[in-house]
RNA sequence: GCGGGAGUAGCUCAGUUGGUAGAGCGUCAGCCUUCCAAGCUGAAUGUCGCCGGUUCGAACCCGGUCUCCCGCUCCA
């Protein structure tokens, strides 16, 4: 096992162990990559929340907020093209236990074919020289002619069996085809299984007029299709953008790596519509500026990276991801998406309705383009817990677990603890926690002894530790220990507030 | 879904050829302590993942199943 994979590990059990993850119905063996929020886990992920909505909605005045529904009218996922694309006829070769998309195999039949008939061709030119007809080759040569042919009863055989959902066909298809495995050419296929990345579930109580429906795969859908009213209610001019946290489910093929990939994960997006010739240059600002955003939590700027994507999807003129160096590796944090107006395209040809904007600088009405920043909320909740755990050696050898989040961040702002439980002390402690518990998280710990207390609030990333001794009592002043450092320095009462705010506040990481 | 590994207290793990369920840490109660874990006394916590089989008897053997980890595979 490496290094890293050991680290995860302990970051897992730690998770468990403080209350940050437990994993779904735990009493019933668990649900497959489904995980809880516990008690301090909730408070990191509601402060990223807040850090991203503030940095996007607060500070930008030409952003808006949206929350809009999980349910959502069955066509969007048919205009959005999500029915199509996360429907997956998927094969099995028992010998090489390789998974194989069916249709994929059939078109690199079809391919193989194709470069057979060119060959054909090829051969004839080299024969024929200059006097070379090629039109009237491919329409005479019964070879090509053969092949052709056989393409075309590929193609439709395959059409039809996806018409009717026939997956046993679509099995034959492959097995009179003769496909074999690419890499180990065994032709012994399981059946075929269809997969759909969508869950669904029923709308409608009564069974006979429910109908099919699904829980969103992705957030964005619900921003797009609430574009012009939000646009027209907002009353903001292009450039703007809509922005939105929520809930998106999956139901994964595999889905490991804890909270990395859920079946029910949480998304922050942001849509921001622009005049279509100027999204490239919007795209870049908004990958630059994503990427800032990263580096101001201040975690080591070693562990972000762009990839761009080489292969674009269908919809997208431009993309790249902000890869992060989780435990088992760089893996997607954020994607960074060009859009292009493919998304409200197809809703107003959907929906039957406009979605276009009128441009008062130009006084002319167009469909928007699209450039989308798209973070995983419960992965970067992963990559702040696995970047701030440190296990560090101290002087006397022992060996203190500290997570070093950034303290605006942290679940708990600060822990009042006072040295001794006799004497008044507790009471006075309290005394400051009543106060202080209106304006910030903070805890109260009272039980075993001061540097066990510390160790136990360095495990959870409480930045700041306020101890009450005995002067505490005659001259109202108290200890303040710092996570980090662990340096401590003296400070009147009447200045904690504005103490733990310099520390902890949000508002000192805007900007 | 396939292959490999694993599942015993909150955590990390022991548990002999099948014979009454264990430790350390943590937790809780109390004592002692004026500043960085491991001082003292006491306590709680387990359907040994779950179901079935073999057996006089199963944490241990067998079958099934669930969950987790690793590798494939898939991935807007």
């Amino acid at each position: 096992m490496s290094a890293n994979q050991d680290t995860f590990k302990k970051i897992i059990s730690h998770s468990k162990e403080y209350g940050f993850i437990f994993q779904s119905s735990e009493i019933y063996d668990g649900l497959s990559a489904v995980y809880d929020y516990a008690q301090n886990g909730v408070e990191l992920k509601n402060n990223i929340k807040k850090y991203w909505w503030a940095s996007m909605v607060q500070m930008n005045d030409n952003i808006v907020g949206l929350d809009s529904s999980i349910l959502m009218h069955p066509k969007t996922w048919k205009a959005s093209g999500h029915v199509d694309a996360f429907n997956d006829p998927l094969i099995d070769n028992k010998d090489s236990k390789l998974r194989y998309r069916a249709d994929v195999l059939i078109e690199d039949q079809i391919t193989k074919i194709e470069s057979k008939i060119q060959k054909e061709i090829n051969k004839a030119k080299k024969r024929f020289g200059d006097s070379f007809d090629e039109q009237q080759f491919i329409k005479t040569n019964h070879r090509v002619l053969d092949n052709k042919k056989k393409i075309d009863d590929i193609t439709k055989a395959m059409k039809k069996c996806f018409d009717d959902d026939d997956l046993v066909e679509l099995k034959k298809l492959i097995d009179n085809l003769g496909i074999s495995d690419p890499v180990s050419g065994s032709k012994n296929w399981t059946e075929i299984k269809q997969f759909n990345l969508m869950f669904s579930t029923k709308i409608g109580a009564s069974s006979d007029s429910a109908s099919e429906i699904y829980l969103r795969p992705e957030t964005a859908q619900g921003i797009f299709v609430n574009f012009l009213n939000v646009q027209k209610s907002s009353r903001k001019k292009i450039p703007f953008g809509i922005a939105q946290i929520g809930k998106a489910f999956r139901n994964e093929i595999i889905a490991r790596q804890f909270i990395f990939r859920m079946r029910e994960f949480e998304q922050m997006e942001m849509q921001f519509f622009v005049k279509p010739g100027t999204q490239s240059e919007w795209y870049k600002k908004w990958k630059e500026s994503r990427m800032n955003w990263h580096k101001s939590l201040g975690i080591s700027e070693d562990n972000y990276r762009f990839h761009d994507h080489d292969k674009l999807a269908h919809y997208a003129d431009a993309a790249c991801d902000i890869e992060f160096k989780f435990p088992f590796g760089f893996k997607e944090l954020e994607g960074i998406h060009s859009r292009t107006n493919f998304d409200l395209t197809q809703h107003e040809s959907h929906s039957g309705r406009k979605l276009k904007y009128f441009d008062p600088e130009i006084s002319e009405s167009y469909v928007p383009y699209v450039v989308e920043t798209s973070i995983g909320l419960d992965r970067m909740f992963l990559a702040i817990l696995s970047s701030s755990y440190v296990e560090e050696e101290l002087e006397n050898d022992s060996i203190r677990t500290v997570l070093k989040i950034p303290p605006f961040l942290a679940p708990q702002k600060a822990a009042i603890l006072p040295l001794v439980k006799k004497d008044g002390l507790s009471e006075y402690a309290r005394k400051i926690f009543d106060n202080l518990k209106i304006y910030f998280n903070v805890t109260f710990d009272e039980k075993d002894a001061i540097g066990r207390r510390y160790r136990r609030q360095d495990a959870i990333g409480t930045p700041i530790c306020i101890t009450i001794d005995h002067d505490s009592i005659k001259d109202d002043s108290v200890t303040l220990r710092f996570r980090d450092s662990m340096e401590q320095i003296r400070i009147s009462v009447s200045k904690l507030r504005s103490e733990i705010d310099k520390c902890t506040s949000l508002s000192n990481w805007l900007n």
